[in-house]
DNA sequence: TCAAATATAGTTAGTGTTTACTAACTTTTT
DNA sequence: AAAAAGTTAGTAAACACTAACTATATTTGA
């Protein structure tokens, strides 16, 4: 997971074409071009397309990690920590929207094993991090113990999600952030004691 | 939106071939091996490989919109409409999985705006539907009001969507229409007055 | 210290495979 | 007789990737 530059530039370039286009626009020849200079030259820095799309996958997963360690850790109260996970997942994607193509490509990697292990694997995590915080509300009763938190993670991560795809299904016009807003209002009503 | 029954044959294969490795399997070769004739065979029945993706869509979408129409014109309360929806939602996917990986293409049709755009029409008109319903219920005193409805149609459609989705990148192991009902028992609470 | 050796990172030109799709012909149905 | 639905054989373009060569740093040894 030590990236050169070069490296690094490439995953941002990976990222910049399939933000613009979709996954479909990861090419090599156009990857080359972005960089410019010649295909082969790509592959002096990566074996392979796969192992370009792994380290995109993997280089983002650490920078969202760190963010959510940051705010799991702080010393808040469990729905406000949720809050935040929530503002900090809009913020980013609307700031770097290329992300949104690369969440919604689950099943484009479905070919190849190695890559929907590993973004399979990312959501899991994330499931994972957003049950364990949702029970210590519960404990903490902050968040109402009426329901399950396995469900109630299901519903915040689905809508998110949903939110997005809209957003993105509309050509991006909204405002994600607005957006994100309004479906925590909901959300922190529906859960909270 | 008349097929003829070729056309239909090539519309099922194609959700076959989909269903079984993602879109990226549909390709004019593995149709035309699934429809035991030659490639240009299906040029005879579908001018290019968009008109068979949108003809998918369409098919599809009445099929489903058929069935949606039949739990809303019923006299029952939203309430239990929802739940109807909710659990026919479920069964068709367990019973057509093949359905699971076109719904959630929407990226991948994105290089072509005369799919992304259907496929958006489609998902827009699912969500007035619901969102109609939840007013319906909320107006009936079936539903709480102090959120709003388009809000609770994202966590609703969300977390359809997302139980979904971890379903088809745990390999379709667990027990889909189980985990539908568990969604439902922790939304109805959530959201009934 | 500085030239020789070597490793690194780029180039051009090309390969084999897969893709959607077509021209031209033949068989089958109406 | 003609329209519909199939065939074989093939095309052009896009794709990931490679062989072989070259320029440029970096390291090494007398």
């Amino acid at each position: 997971m030590n990236f050169t530059t070069r490296q690094v530039e490439i995953i941002e370039a990976s990222k910049y074409l399939i933000g613009k286009k979709g996954i479909q626009n990861l090419t090599i020849k156009n990857l080359a071009k972005r960089m410019s200079f010649s295909e082969p030259a790509i592959y002096r820095h990566f074996k392979d397309k796969t192992e370009i799309l792994k380290a995109l996958l993997l280089f983002h997963r650490e920078i969202i990690k760190s963010e959510i360690i940051k705010i799991l850790d702080s010393e808040k109260p469990s729905l406000i920590k949720i809050q935040e996970i929530f503002k900090f997942k809009f913020k980013h994607i609307e700031k770097n929207p290329a992300f949104v193509m690369i969440i919604f490509s689950e099943t484009s990697f479905q070919y190849c094993s190695v890559l929907s292990s590993i973004v399979s694997k990312i959501m899991e995590q994330r499931s994972k991090k957003i049950i364990d915080l949702l029970k210590e509300g519960q404990k903490n009763n902050e968040i109402r113990n009426d329901v399950e938190a396995e469900q109630l993670a299901t519903i915040i991560m689905g809508g998110i999600r949903k939110t997005i795809l809209s957003w993105k299904l509309e050509g991006f016009k909204s405002d994600l952030n607005l957006e994100g807003e309004k479906l925590w209002i909901t959300i922190q009503k529906l859960i909270k004691k």
